[in-house]
DNA sequence: TGCCAGGCCCTCTTTAGGGCCTT
């Protein structure tokens, strides 16, 4: 059973968009968030045993030279199932995130137990007024801290953990009280134009 | 052979098309 209040915000570098035309991950990070406070976190880069597009090492800073004496896919992934254990997940865009994750661990034989909730999927909702929804775009409007470091795994799971973190936030100011995960699951599920509704009901 | 993501969401919609978001 997925632990209630922990949680693990995570995010991929890939060699690209589908694990199904042969993708893999050259990178993953994350932090373990307990009662709302990051209390472990996980970065490794990752050798898919073939080389990055030059878009990739450009658009990540991740190279070929960086990757060739990484480890396998496989001994990280495993490492990194323990690192989740039964925990829930978050991801901004979770359904590329898990697609990777799907994959990964399927080709080791892992699984894991937790639920997937997507930050984007929660502040198209909940920021509709952000004028985008792209992750650096969100911590820029938002005016959350970071190191100006972005398309790092571990960066950019910290900035994830520090958005959703920022929207609970904003819904406890609400009036809504301790919103769980399985809220926040709702709230991305919720049709944008009755999402003010389903708020009021929570706030009874 | 040639092509190639996939899910969400809006609209000039549902017998569809295209933008957003992830690398």
């Amino acid at each position: 059973m997925p632990q209630a209040n922990s949680v693990v915000v995570l995010d991929f570098e890939t060699t690209g968009l589908s694990p199904n035309l042969g993708d893999r991950a050259i990178e993953i990070g994350a932090v373990k968030l307990v009662d709302g406070e990051v209390v472990d976190s996980f970065q490794q880069l990752m050798n898919p045993g073939f080389r990055v597009s030059s878009f990739i090492e450009s658009y990540t800073g991740i190279t070929n030279n960086m990757l060739r004496t990484a480890p396998s896919c496989d001994e990280v992934m495993a490492s990194f199932s323990e690192f989740i254990a039964d925990d829930n997940l978050i991801a901004h865009n979770a359904s590329f995130d898990k697609r990777f994750l799907d994959a990964e661990l399927e080709r080791i034989n892992c699984g894991y137990a937790g639920e997937f909730a997507c930050s984007l999927l929660v502040a198209r909702r909940l920021i509709q007024e952000a004028p985008s929804h792209k992750l650096g775009e969100l911590v820029r409007y938002k005016n959350i801290d970071n190191d100006g470091v972005f398309h790092r795994a571990l960066a950019d799971a910290q900035m994830t953990a520090k958005l959703w973190l920022q929207m609970v936030e904003d819904l406890e100011l609400s009036g809504i009280v301790n919103p769980s995960f399985e809220f926040m699951q709702t709230v991305s599920k919720t049709a944008k134009g009755k999402v003010n509704l389903l708020l009021a009901k929570s706030r009874v």
